[in-house]
RNA sequence: GCGGCUGUAGCUCAAUUGGAUAGAGCACAAGCCUACGAAGCUUGGGGUUGCAGGUUCGAGUCCUGCCAGCCGCGCCA
């Protein structure tokens, strides 16, 4: 079949011309196939005569003039020379044409990549007990978006919400939960999140203030007053200790109360990933808990191979030169999160077949997980049982910050709880649409209650995700609830409009169906043909954003795409075409348009209403 | 102290992984709804890419050294 790629089609043939004209040797390199910003330079351009000139040492241009005269563009289009060796290409109407074809199918061109082996994509998560915050959107989104690209290659997914429902703290939290006296039966998250808090500050009574209050000498009341808290925090450590010695026994009490938590805090997970369009369910939770009983057989196995040593009474396992061990194990017996995260792994590698683990995780457990792979390499449970080696990969990503660029933490943040951040999203969005449909040459006059309801929902969402997905991860943002609930300019509502725009034409045509997809392909306007190339470059971008796990990608190419039909909007009448055989073929490229802005939402986790 | 990340227009961010004159949005200024949805389009001003070197035909991008901010650094998760 045809490629729809013109990228790729110059690939081929210039790895072609370059393999003739110069050697075998340098054809396998990257033929450095460009998207030409500028259109003054053509529509791609191959940079691959200024490098090779360079490792034969010839003249770029003469290097450049072989290559071109050696590459088979024949139908392709026409090339020419410029500046000190890039060759530009002007892409054929006809070769257009053809790929134009290729993509207005129901794949749009998106052709399945699948691997041999499972990608699993560490998301969410969350802590029992714990409400949602902004901080935990990120996460969300990100694993979503990333596996949604994978799915959409036709690679098998496994969504696995690592949930942290297992050790101390939820033991503080059922313990203070307890003294407290409170039922169980009727908490909500928002209480359980009290308590969290309260057993947090409770654990956290300053040693070191006290320390330093009696070296320092000072007056008896102050000293009796921190001692008084030390000893209530350390009877409550014990009582928290000693909950969760009757959690891990499985005291039958002590369990069923853990699993009320625990469905109190997903009910709550799962009601926010449905309102954000996150495809998330409770057979995609597989928590720390589920892990318990391979803690002590995945030390063992690091003892066996003799990578496991004690240290002032922990088990560490030392990797390379490095100062700071890991620890698996330890001085009082206990796991660690290493160690669960190390137990996950050989789960997900020996029962899930993962060919690759992304973690979408919070950067600052770099060091962590550098330490956890590199525990993995050295033990191989990253081997696959046909040979190949499953990749870990760290997808991380940046801290939301509050107005005093510090860390949005729940203390500060609590007004901004990741559920009050949706409400106003979507209220915002509400507004809008309702305020538009009062307006008597709205095109959602007449709209119904319910569909307002719906399109504004729709429209907050897109907002507040797009904000986040469309910037590079690794980077900290501030958190601007304005910037986020923004509605103009490169946010999501502005593809929503493109499409709900392109939406109301069609609506607006009386061109039957037949007659606009078995209409010629016609783009002679400058805004036509930009708007062509946007298409036709989509397919690649997809598929490189699922390689490299950048959803802002994605998101760029959206914006692009929208922006190349407003403008063709602005300057190409459709509906009044000069002539019927131009206004059927802008029919049939706006009709292929909002295909691929519905997909690419898609990809997002956006819906696409055609009103809005 | 050691390690990591970040530094681009007044603000928030891009930059096809080394390509041509560093691009968008917001804000600001001027235009565009009797041809399709103005959540839009067009035009304009605004830059020593933190600083100093280096590598090469070419550097925001790679290397070295500084500066600033943030993060991490043994028995929490």
């Amino acid at each position: 079949m045809a490629s729809c790629d013109p990228k790729f089609d110059l690939e081929q043939a210039f790895r072609k011309g370059i393999a003739a004209a110069i050697s075998e040797d340098a054809a396998k390199a990257d033929p450095q196939i460009k998207f030409s910003g500028d259109p003054a330079h053509g529509d791609y351009q191959c940079n691959a005569a200024l490098s090779i000139a360079r490792a034969i040492k010839g003249n770029p241009r003469d290097v450049a003039e072989k290559i071109l005269a050696a590459t088979p563009l024949s139908a392709l289009g026409t090339a020419e020379i410029a500046g000190p060796g890039f060759i530009n290409i002007k892409l054929a109407q006809s070769a257009l044409q053809t790929m134009l074809d290729r993509v207005d199918m129901d794949d749009l061109g998106i052709e399945p990549a699948p691997l041999p082996h499972a990608i699993v994509v560490d998301l969410c998560g969350v802590n029992v007990a714990k409400q949602m915050h902004v901080g935990h959107l990120r996460s969300t989104i990100l694993g979503d978006v990333v596996a949604r690209l994978h799915e959409r290659l036709g690679r098998k997914v496994f969504r696995e919400n690592h949930l942290g429902d297992w050790g101390l703290p939820i033991a503080m939290t059922m313990s203070a939960l307890r003294r407290q006296k409170r039922d169980l039966k009727s908490l909500t998250l928002a209480d359980l999140n009290h308590a969290y808090r309260a057993a947090q500050l409770e654990a956290a009574t300053d040693t070191a203030g006290l320390e330093a209050a009696r070296t320092r000498g000072a007056g008896s009341h102050r000293v009796i007053e921190l001692e008084t808290q030390q000893e209530s925090a350390i009877a409550a450590e014990q009582d928290a200790k000693s909950t969760l010695l009757k959690l891990q026994s499985g005291d039958v009490a002590t369990v069923a109360a853990w699993q009320q938590l625990i469905d109190v805090t997903m009910a709550d997970v799962l009601e926010i990933a449905r309102v954000l369009g996150v495809r998330l369910t409770n057979e995609h939770s597989r928590g720390e808990s589920f892990y318990r009983d391979k803690l002590a057989p995945t030390v063992q196995s690091f003892i066996d191979h003799g990578l496991a040593q004690e240290d002032q009474g922990a088990l560490i396992v030392r990797i390379a030169e490095q100062e700071r061990p890991l620890i698996i194990r330890k001085a009082d017996g206990g796991f660690l999160y290493a160690t669960t995260d190390l137990a996950a792994v050989h789960y997900r590698v020996a029962q899930l077949h993962a060919g690759e683990i992304i973690y979408v995780v919070d950067a600052r457990q770099r060091d962590h997980f550098r330490d956890v792979f590199n525990a993995i390499h050295l033990i191989g449970w990253n081997k696959l049982a046909d040979g190949t080696q499953c990749k870990l990969s760290h997808l991380a990503f940046g801290s939301v910050l509050g107005t005093d660029k510090k860390p949005l933490k729940t203390r500060s943040g609590e007004l901004f709880t990741l559920k009050a951040l949706l409400d106003e999203a979507i209220q915002r969005g509400t507004d809008q649409v309702k305020l538009r449909a009062t307006q008597t040459d709205s095109p959602t006059q007449g709209t119904t209650e319910h569909e307002i309801a719906a399109i504004g929902r729709a429209v907050g969402i897109a907002a507040v995700k797009y904000a986040d997905l469309s910037g590079d991860p690794i980077k900290d943002y501030v958190f601007d609830l304005d910037r986020m609930i923004a509605f103009e300019g490169d946010t999501g509502p502005y593809i929503q409009y493109a499409h709900a725009r392109i939406a109301s034409l069609i609506s607006k045509s009386d061109a039957a169906d037949s007659a606009i997809s078995n209409s010629a392909w016609k783009f002679d306007h400058p805004a036509e043909r930009a708007l062509v190339l946007a298409i036709l470059s989509f397919p690649a971008t997809i598929k490189s954003a699922a390689d490299l796990g950048s959803p802002q990608r994605v998101c760029a190419a959206l914006h692009e795409l929208a922006n190349c039909y407003a403008t063709f909007y602005q300057a190409c009448p459709v509906l009044k075409a000069p002539d019927e055989a131009t206004r059927l073929a802008r029919l049939r490229l706006s009709l292929l348009t909002k295909r691929v802005l519905a997909q690419g939402l898609s990809l997002l986790g956006m819906d696409s209403p055609n009103r809005m």
